[in-house]
DNA sequence: CCCCAAAATTGATCTGGGTCAACCGGCTTT
DNA sequence: AAAGCCGGTTGACCCAGATCAATTTTGGGG
């Protein structure tokens, strides 16, 4: 996969930004917004390709505005779990230890506003709400990542799918609005690493929950057909 | 398990606490930990008690002085995942609903410096040097669960319990200096529930371990004989 | 010191999900 | 349009770790 990078002339206006409202920004009033937009630079990824690598120095911080990301942990051995997939709004590349402690790459197109690292920090130095705001995301990230301890380690083959497929629905919601279509962007392989299963378990479970007619396979995606249904499989 | 919670009278100093450097706390200057030692009250509770739960209406962060504790998730069905296990110097309590979103209980006599949300929240207003100290602990625990994700999304049991025994070591350097025998104060029970393993495996996986004369069983802990080779078990 | 309950260990057996392998179908390349 | 490829599905079999079932060890209280 060979980098195709694109940085487009800075010409975008954070007022206009599709994640405005949800995104690290949504803490900044006007006037800041204004000096804001010279922090960041809009830079574009085609799919397969990576924004940063684990254990890399830590030059940058991202806000994904457009795409999806997942977010990843090697062993040597190449055995892989995703730790989550980013959508729009979301802040990537907070650490203490100056290295990225994860990788991410583009799942399809992505655009992301690159931060250089120093004057972010510099711009957000006296800045408490958006310290806050960071913190806040921060801490909201810590719950997922809490709940998918839970999944990882107590959770059956079938409950984690089921699990997933809502958890992802509901996180496209406040997104795209509410449907029973979800589309699923990234591949099985993904979602099996993600899940903590093999591919294989993931299809199988997949075809398992067609049969019984819960949901329905469709191109790119699934279609939640008994929502009910997937959320007593999920359990809790 | 009934409650003997005993609140001592506040005559402790800041200055004095054991977890002066490593906490929350070491972010503050000596005038603002004289108006911080008004805030918190040190609390105790013996072994087994609850903290808090999860769901609970959070009324109170907690700064473990002394002792360690079990934080945990519950399924309905009652599986439990335990999704890390504090120590003197952790910080308890923050979170962005309102509400806990773990459970914690003494593992042994624990002793807290507990603060009211409120007039912590308002501490904390305008000391942008605190709430930073406090997103680096956020940011530090979210490292620590992503890599706990692969241990139990990709991880074999033999992986998971040479992992967890070298990282708990790790952690208990910082406090009482390195050493190769390794306190255990939790019980089977709590290691299966933190790798996602039952108590069955747990318990076989240590005597295999002492079989191949890795490390020895001891009273309340394990000693570990080869360091290397257990670290060559954790892998990656 | 003895008793009892809880924790830990050990053994026998079972099974959910992994592994290995074949196959299918839609896209791209030529 | 044939060939090749890649992602996904399906089947057959296997095994790491769960489950079930006894013991054994530990620890606290009378």
């Amino acid at each position: 996969m060979k980098p195709v990078v694109t940085i487009e002339p800075n010409w975008q206006l954070c007022s206009d930004c599709a994640v405005r409202a949800s995104a690290v920004c949504s803490s900044l009033d006007a006037v800041e917004l204004r000096e804001f937009e010279h922090l960041g630079r809009r830079v574009h990824f085609s799919s397969g390709e990576t924004v940063f690598s684990e254990e890399d120095i830590t030059t940058s911080f991202y806000n994904l505005v457009e795409g999806v990301m997942r977010l990843y942990k090697l062993l040597t051995d190449g055995r892989r779990q995703i730790v989550g997939f980013a959508l729009p709004g979301d802040f990537l590349g907070m650490n203490v230890s100056g290295r990225h402690n994860f990788s991410a790459d583009a799942i399809g197109a992505v655009t992301v506003c690159q931060f250089a690292k120093a004057p972010f920090g510099r711009f957000i130095e006296d800045r408490l709400h958006l310290l806050r705001r960071i913190n806040e995301l921060a801490i909201r990230e810590l719950n997922q990542a809490r709940d998918h301890m839970v999944l990882l380690g107590r959770r059956s083959a079938d409950e984690k799918v089921a699990a997933f497929l809502l958890g992802w629905r509901e996180r496209l919601v406040s997104l795209k609005g509410a449907s029973d279509t979800v589309p699923l962007p990234m591949s099985r392989q993904d979602i099996a690493d993600y899940l903590g299963l093999t591919i294989e378990t993931v299809s199988r479970t997949f075809t398992k929950l067609e049969r019984h007619g819960v949901i329905e396979i469709i191109h790119g995606g699934i279609s939640l057909l008994d929502p009910a249904k997937v959320e007593a499989l999920a359990a809790a």
